[in-house]
DNA sequence: GTTTCACCATAACGACCGTTACAGTAGGCC
DNA sequence: GGCCTACTGTAACGGTCGTTATGGTGAAAC
């Protein structure tokens, strides 16, 4: 939680003009100057809320991060049946890129490329895989699912392949078939119905 | 194709330490400077074979484009059965990661977020996509499924999802699940046993 | 033996980028 | 009023990076 009477203007518009410009344009591409410009902000008031661009970036993951979580959170607070549940990823993902204008894919994905390894915004990439990879394991054993981390496995799988040809499909035009997501929706709850015991 | 008295040793020690340099730390992250120095090459002569930094990052991808087809054709040509064939993808990418070093996923999915829009090794791009589309339409038409698009497009989703999973793999360990490629092929060969007619 | 060609080593230039410093201003609080 | 806080605007520094220029080496060609 921030300092109580921290400013607020400031901070939050740096970090929306951060999230706007690190997604679409990528984090090592997009330089201080044009968040500093799009937010209307000085360079002194950056540095003063951050620890330089590596901690924007951080901060960028982290709110990221937060409103994925919470997402998913409102998703899976409205399905009572379980394999709903265990198929909420999807269901996230979906009201996710609707608020959010998410046509480059998932910013974590993109941001595992670019980050060199000691970044402090890894922590956050971490933190995602590891929310992923748990939750799906519990929800998979609410199932009755035999192995939950063999479904686990699976729904990371494609998962990752919804949104890596979400992200491709952004740059390379005309690509075949329906969306990525629903059709990766589609694969698992088939796998969820072959394998329930 | 080069002009027929090219110089091979510099020009190919430079694509070399490029192709290295360029998967392991990315392409931004690696200045010319560190490729110079690990193929032992002058500046001048590099300015000399390639057109800058660009032209060197477009000759890489060219290079592995390459590569990779000639390795999915070798496995091909070994495969007769029709679902066989349509399965190699998932061969190919096991053969040709045991060839090469690669531990860090799809070459081409890191390079789709790290370069610009109107950089030339975007072509190569764009020519991976396509060999994937139109080879895996065409082998699931010999296949007897009922509909290629849709058969290419799964494939494809499984198809990004494991090299997707292999590259987050390569930074965040102890990923649960046996190893992506492997599950994404055996994914498939079940998919394509519940659709044919 | 001289020409030629591919190449090396070093240095320098110019641009960009992250960062910091400095002076100045609007608004709330006592 | 005076003070403090949060902020703005501009400018400059230091480093990195891509690129170019210059001089020189070695070996093959004729």
């Amino acid at each position: 939680m921030p300092p109580p009477t921290a400013s607020r203007p400031a901070r939050d518009r740096l970090l929306t003009a951060a999230g706007a410009l690190f997604y679409e344009s990528g984090i090592a591409a997009t330089g201080v100057d044009a968040v500093l410009a799009r937010a209307g902000v000085s360079p002194a008031t950056m540095y003063a809320h951050f620890a330089g661009k590596d901690g924007l970036v951080a901060a960028y993951l982290e709110d990221r991060h937060t409103t994925w979580r919470q997402t998913w959170d409102a998703v899976l607070a409205e399905r009572t049946d379980a394999v709903d549940r265990l198929l909420s990823v999807f269901d996230a993902v979906d009201r996710f890129r609707g608020e959010q204008g998410n046509r480059r894919g998932c910013a974590f994905l993109a941001a595992a490329t670019e980050l060199p390894p000691g970044h402090p915004g890894r922590r956050w990439l971490d933190a995602d895989s590891e929310l992923l990879t748990a939750r799906l394991r519990e929800l998979a054993a609410d199932t009755g699912l035999p192995d939950p981390d063999d479904a686990a496995a699976t729904l990371l799988l494609l998962y990752d392949g919804a949104l890596s040809r979400l992200a491709r499909a952004a740059t390379t035009p005309a690509l075949p078939g329906d969306d990525p997501v629903t059709r990766a929706r589609r694969l698992a709850a088939a796998w969820v119905a072959a394998h329930r015991g």
